[in-house]
RNA sequence: GGCCCGUUCGUCUAGCGGUUAGGACGCGGCCCUUUCACGGCUGAAACACGGGUUCGAUUCCCGUACGGGUCACCA
C-alpha cells in the first residue's frame, strides 16, 4: 500500500517550493491508488499559528489536493518519548549541555582551521558527576549518536547516494526545553504511519542520511527516498531571494488558474513537456519521478500565464458565471459576453477591461488616411444592434466605400475598440453600449 | 572551508563511445482566418572550460570555473 505524505509546517505560507513536494507526494498516492497524508510539522510551538494551518488547508483546497487524513505533530508527543527511550536503551541518545553559543564558537573554530564544523562529541566523555554538576546549572540537551559509516541509498530522484556519518554532526533530537526536533518527529511519524516513499527537497539529503540510522535503530526499514531538485529564479539565484510574491496567495490573487500551476508543477523539471491538463487523474497518469533532473530547475512565474489563458479559453459560461457577474456584467448579456471575450482574456482579471470597453466604449484609434472612410462607416452604423449587424454593416460599408478586406476591417475595429486585435467584431459589436467613434 | 548534487538550444530536457545531437515550451516566417487565438508547415537556436583514456568523446576519468544544497537546541 503506497502512503504518501506532505508535512509543511505551520510556520508561513504556502509558496511555490512547497507545491513541488505536495504535488509529487500527492500524484504518487493518487497513481497507486494509496494514501495521502497532510501533516502538520508544528513541534515548533512558538513559531507555529493556527492562521499558518488554515492557510495550507486552504491553499491545497483551492488546488484541489485532497488528503485522506490530517495529522498534527504537537498531538504525538508521547509517540516521540517512547522512541526517544528506545534510543536511550542502545546508548544512541546521549545528553549534551553545551549552550548554543559554546556550539557557535566551535563551529567557528572548525572553520577556520578549514575543518569540517562537526560536532566533536565531547559531551561522551563526561562523567556522572560532570554531569550532575552541569544539569545543576542548565537543562541537557539530546543527540543521536550516528555509526561512523558510509550511509547508502537509492534515491528515486538522485539515483545511488553515499555520504559519510562521520561528515555529519550528531543530530540534536531533542532541546533544552524538551521540545522534540524535526528529525525525531519525522522519524517516528514516517515509520509509525506506514509512509511507503518520502519525496522532498534536495536540501534533507544530509537529514535523511542520519534518519536512516536513526529508523533502523527503531528497527524499521527505511522508505523509499526521492529528493527533488530546489527551484531557483529565472536568473538561477536562490529562490528565497525573491519569495516575496511567490506565495499560493499571491499567485492566486494575481489570476493564476489551479490547473496552470499544477500542470507546469508537474512537468517542470522532467523530460515530459508542460501541456496543459485539466484534471488531477491526467496528471498522475505518466507521473514519473524518474522522469525528473537532478539539476536545479528554474522557475519563472511568467509560465504560468500562457497555461491560464488555455484553461480559460476552454471554460463554458457556466464554469465563470460568477466571475463575469463580479466584473459587474449585466445577467441578460453575461453568457454572449463571455462567448465574445474569453479567448482574448490571460487571467480572469481581464473580464473587468472588456466589460468596461462595451460599458463606455473606446477611445477610436483612426489613422489619418481613414478618417473619411470610417466617418462615412459610421453614419451607417445603425443604432439597434443585433447579430447580424456586423456581417450587414460591413458589407454595405464595402459596397458604398468599395474597400475590402484588411483594408475594410482593420480601421472599423480601430475605430470602434480603439485597438488593432481583439474578440471578434460579429461577436462584439452587438455588446457595446457606447460607440465614441459614432460621435 | 568540509561534504552532497549538478552544468546539452532562451527554458525544461532526450542522449547512456561513432547521431544530420532529438522533443517540448517560447521566439521568427508561411498557410488558414476580417484581428487575435487555435490548427498545419517551416526556421533560427545547445554539448561550461582544460587535460587525459580511446581509432573515435556530449557520453568514461581527473582538474578548473560556475550554480544549488547542507554543515541550527528551524523545518
Amino acid at each position: 500500500m503506497t502512503t504518501t505524505r506532505f508535512a509543511p509546517s505551520p510556520t508561513g505560507y504556502l509558496h511555490i517550493g512547497n507545491l513541488r513536494p505536495a504535488l509529487m507526494n500527492y500524484l504518487i498516492a493518487r497513481r497507486a491508488g494509496g494514501t495521502f497524508i497532510l501533516r502538520i510539522d508544528d513541534t515548533d510551538a512558538e513559531r507555529s499559528k493556527q492562521e499558518y494551518i488554515d492557510a495550507i488547508q486552504r491553499d491545497l483546497e483551492w488546488l484541489g489536493l485532497e488528503w485522506d487524513r490530517i495529522e498534527y505533530q504537537s498531538k504525538r508527543l508521547d509517540r516521540y518519548a517512547e522512541a526517544a527511550d528506545t534510543w536511550r536503551g542502545m546508548a544512541r541518545l546521549y545528553e549534551a549541555f553545551e549552550t548554543p553559543t559554546e556550539l557557535d564558537l566551535k563551529r567557528k573554530k572548525q572553520l577556520n582551521m578549514g575543518k569540517p564544523p562537526v560536532y566533536d562529541r565531547s559531551a561522551l566523555n563526561l562523567s556522572e558527576v560532570e554531569k550532575d554538576a552541569l544539569r545543576a546549572e542548565r537543562a541537557g540537551h539530546w543527540r543521536f549518536k550516528l555509526d561512523w559509516e558510509r550511509i547508502e541509498w537509492a534515491d528515486g530522484i538522485l539515483g545511488e547516494l553515499s555520504i559519510d556519518a562521520a561528515s555529519v554532526s550528531d543530530p540534536v533530537l531533542i532541546r533544552g526545553d524538551g521540545q522534540v526536533l524535526y528529525t525525531l518527529a519525522s522519524v517516528v511519524d514516517d515509520t509509525e504511519m506506514g509512509i511507503t516513499h518520502v519525496v522532498r527537497g534536495s536540501d534533507h539529503v544530509t537529514n535523511t542520511a542520519t534518519q536512516i540510522q536513526m529508523i533502523r535503530a527503531l528497527g524499521f526499514e527505511p522508505p523509499a527516498f526521492a529528493h527533488h531538485s530546489l527551484l531557483t529564479g529565472p536568473e538561477g539565484e536562490a529562490l528565497s531571494k525573491r519569495l516575496g510574491t511567490l506565495s499560493l496567495q499571491d499567485l492566486r490573487e494575481a489570476g493564476v488558474q489551479p490547473f496552470a500551476l499544477l500542470s507546469l508543477m508537474a512537468r517542470l523539471g522532467s523530460s515530459d513537456p508542460v501541456e496543459l491538463r485539466t484534471s488531477l487523474d491526467e496528471l498522475a497518469d505518466g507521473f514519473d519521478l524518474a522522469k525528473f533532473g537532478s539539476a536545479p530547475t528554474k522557475f519563472d512565474k511568467d509560465d504560468l500565464f500562457p497555461l491560464t489563458a488555455r484553461f480559460l479559453h476552454e471554460q463554458p459560461f457556466e464554469a465563470v458565471s460568477g466571475e463575469i457577474a463580479a466584473a459587474g456584467v449585466p445577467d441578460d448579456i453575461a453568457a454572449p459576453f463571455w462567448a465574445a471575450i474569453r479567448e482574448n482574456i490571460t487571467t480572469l482579471h481581464d473580464l473587468q477591461g472588456w466589460w468596461e470597453m462595451l460599458r463606455d466604449g473606446a477611445e477610436p484609434l483612426i489613422d489619418e488616411e481613414d478618417r473619411a472612410f470610417v466617418a462615412e462607416a459610421m453614419a451607417l452604423l445603425p443604432d439597434a444592434r443585433g447579430p447580424e449587424t456586423w456581417g450587414a454593416w460591413t458589407s454595405e460599408v464595402k459596397d458604398v466605400t468599395g474597400r475590402k478586406g484588411r483594408g475594410l476591417f482593420q480601421p472599423l475595429r480601430k475605430a470602434l475598440t480603439g485597438q488593432t486585435h481583439g474578440p471578434d467584431m460579429a461577436a462584439f459589436l452587438p455588446l457595446m453600449q457606447v460607440i465614441r467613434a459614432k460621435g
